[in-house]
DNA sequence: AAAAATAATTCAAACGTTTGTTTTAATTCA
DNA sequence: TGAATTAAAACAAACGTTTGAATTATTTTT
């Protein structure tokens, strides 16, 4: 799936738009506008504002796991580390594209079967089986609890970062860090949520508490 | 905020569309006719489609956090064993109205300030102090930590059912559950969530680990 | 290298639908 | 009778998409 810088250009306008204002709620007069294109420029480069949207997930969704794939195969390096190093890659990839997962959050609401919910789904196996091996390496050593509910655990990382990204303005205010600067506090939520999730899995994981 | 029977119809089966196929995904018209009603109905019964989903949150939000409240604020009940009833009753209550919760999420996603907006930063706000008063309680009883990102903590707990929510088809799946009912799956995502979520708060909580 | 031919892209305009809402008359109920 | 409700029809505006001519880019031919 390869795209034309202009082609780029409209897919991440778009993306913004769709995270800010949902997909209905958005025109492709919108996004013609806001990319400085004529109206029909969206029909000719993806034919419809349907196919924009399989686009979106289709330049946002791939690539997202193999770094990561990478660094948790490596051997000589502890379940554990591994854990820490999932979360971090994690928290950091959904923070870089936040409006991409902020349209995701929105669609797999929707009661919907299409490609895009395909693509979703397709993801979330990939996850699974990912923390799985982790998991698995940790209790063939001994290290983690033989009974370990690994979508449960996706669920709760997955759900406490969307939760995080979706109400954060709430979430400045009640911990009362209006004083610092959007980029810093980006910084401090990372940090926050890093060591919050990696207590959480260790409790679960390990045999303690 | 008092509705008559009809009124209450309408809401209950717009919340359902607006749930399935989100706010701008649904028309007027497949409203009047999943009521049997005619078109006019709804803007003469709520004045506009706005309004109309500004009925559902009033019809909603209100009285979700006055049981909870009631039982928590008692005395003689330890403050870990109100924490436990607190996430019990959340689950419970959340449960009850998937529907409106899953228009909630959707909701708080886009980039508005609108009446809705505001409401459910209010409702938040509630949530808030509800837990920071179990908190300080069991701070003063020596109990509990010293120091807790209590916003943090809220966050994981909605966090975490709503993805639940949004993906317990996958859950299912993933745990191979397909042979349970309907019904059945429930209950138990239910048992499932509150056991999790008691042992992450009290981990947290708690000076253990 | 210049010219001609072909392909790709942009543009304004219009298409037919669907949208939320309003109107006006008919009907129901108190 | 008079107020509240329902019904069918119409409203203008906005929607996604298509059209066909104009323009630009690329390739082919001379």
């Amino acid at each position: 799936m390869e795209f034309t810088d202009k082609q780029i250009h409209i897919l991440e306008t778009a993306e913004k738009l769709f995270a800010d204002k949902g997909f209905e709620g958005t025109s492709v007069r919108e996004i013609a506008k806001e990319t400085n294109m004529n109206l029909a420029a969206i029909s000719y480069h993806f034919g419809s504002k349907e196919k924009l949207m399989e686009a979106i997930f289709n330049y946002r969704i791939n690539n997202t796991w193999f770094a990561v794939k990478s660094l948790v195969s490596g051997k000589g390096i502890s379940p554990v580390k591994k854990i820490e190093l999932l979360i971090d890659s994690v928290i950091d990839k959904i923070s870089e594209k936040e409006c991409f997962h902020r349209i995701m959050v929105r669609q797999q609401i929707l009661a919907k079967d299409d490609l895009v919910s395909r693509l979703i789904t397709e993801s979330r196996v990939r996850n699974i089986q990912l923390l799985n091996e982790i998991v698995q390496e940790g209790q063939d050593q001994k290290l983690f609890k033989k009974k370990v509910d690994t979508p449960l655990l996706i669920i709760t990382m997955i759900g406490t970062i969307y939760q995080m990204m979706n109400t954060q303005d709430f979430y400045r205010q009640a911990n009362k860090l209006e004083s610092l600067e959007d980029a810093a506090f980006q910084v401090h939520i990372r940090r926050v949520l890093k060591i919050h999730l990696k207590t959480l899995f260790k409790t679960i994981l390990t045999n303690e508490a």
